[in-house]
DNA sequence: AAAGACACCTGTCCGC
DNA sequence: TGCGGACAGGTGTCTT
């Protein structure tokens, strides 16, 4: 799936085609997601869909009767499409506007969600315990700095808490900590605000750079026009254990933290 | 409370 | 060409 980057570069996709507009119909191909897709996610039927924002990486769709929460998992996608588009396999969810629109989710490992809530989005259960957007000024040095001390986990783990901070995945988490030139097992609790504040900056670069380049394209995201993200040409390290380091050659070292895939250069990381 | 493991799925790729 | 196994962008839940 789609990180952050993956999550924002589809609201900026399907948002100039639907939003302000009037929701038809929810039509629910396949219900078994996450959680199974409820039926109150008709409640939004007849109303106008008033924005399209991200939270962590849940979009949400808000509309004068309730808010639709919308998130992709590993493996989810969305497409604009014209409406009466003929379903294939793994389409669940076909949302259709009065415009003649479509907003379809695909998503083959079915990990992604579609939820609804009626009352203050933002105090959902799935919400209400997130960390900073990595983005906004709430994510900076003193803040992640004091929240690490006294943590015993590997850095790379603790970037990718959404408790801490949301947003940052897999990949991001990689190539940043490459770019700091930080171990990704160092513990958290040890790492000096000197480095912290080299991290930080790098954190928030890495991922609007990332978004500018419309993402990253590793097996099959997409944008919603169907073209590629290219933050994949920019990766340093991430999918390139036992190749070279393209700072000092050598060697990148694949490990697994957290049972996640890390890769870092023993030389350039420290 | 914190950290780690596990579970949920399908598709793809690699080695035999 | 087929088959088994490992692995993949996330995250809630359970166990230590």
């Amino acid at each position: 799936m789609p990180e952050l980057p993956e999550v924002e570069v589809s609201r900026l996709g399907i948002s100039p085609h639907i939003e302000g507009r009037t929701i038809k119909s929810v039509k629910v191909h396949d219900k078994r997601l996450r959680w199974p897709v409820p039926e109150t996610v008709h409640q939004v039927e007849g109303h106008v869909l008033r924005s399209v924002s991200r939270r962590s990486k849940y979009l949400l769709l808000q509309t004068d009767n309730g808010c639709l929460i919308l998130h992709l998992g590993m493996s989810g996608k969305l497409r604009v499409v014209p409406a009466e588009t003929t379903h294939y396999k793994h389409d669940h969810i076909d949302i259709e506007f009065d415009n003649g629109q479509t907003l379809r989710l695909n998503d083959p490992r079915r990990f992604g969600a579609l939820l609804y809530s009626d009352g203050d989005v933002s105090g959902h259960e799935l919400l209400s315990q997130l960390g900073p957007e990595p983005l906004t000024d709430a994510f900076n040095i003193d803040y992640l700095f004091e929240r690490s001390r006294g943590r015993s986990q590997s850095v790379k783990t603790f970037l990718m808490d959404n408790k801490v901070v949301v947003g940052v995945g897999n990949i991001y988490a990689n190539e940043a900590l490459f770019k700091a030139g930080i171990n990704p097992k160092r513990a958290a609790g040890k790492i000096s605000k000197v480095r912290y504040q080299k991290l930080v900056p790098i954190i928030k670069e890495t991922l609007a750079s990332a978004i500018e380049l419309g993402g990253t394209t590793l097996k099959d995201f997409t944008q919603v026009d169907g073209n590629p993200g290219y933050f994949a040409q920019k990766l340093q390290v991430y999918g390139r254990g036992g190749k070279l380091c393209m700072v000092c050659s050598n060697r990148l070292k694949e490990i697994r933290l957290g049972q996640r895939s890390t890769v870092y250069c023993t030389q350039c990381q420290r």
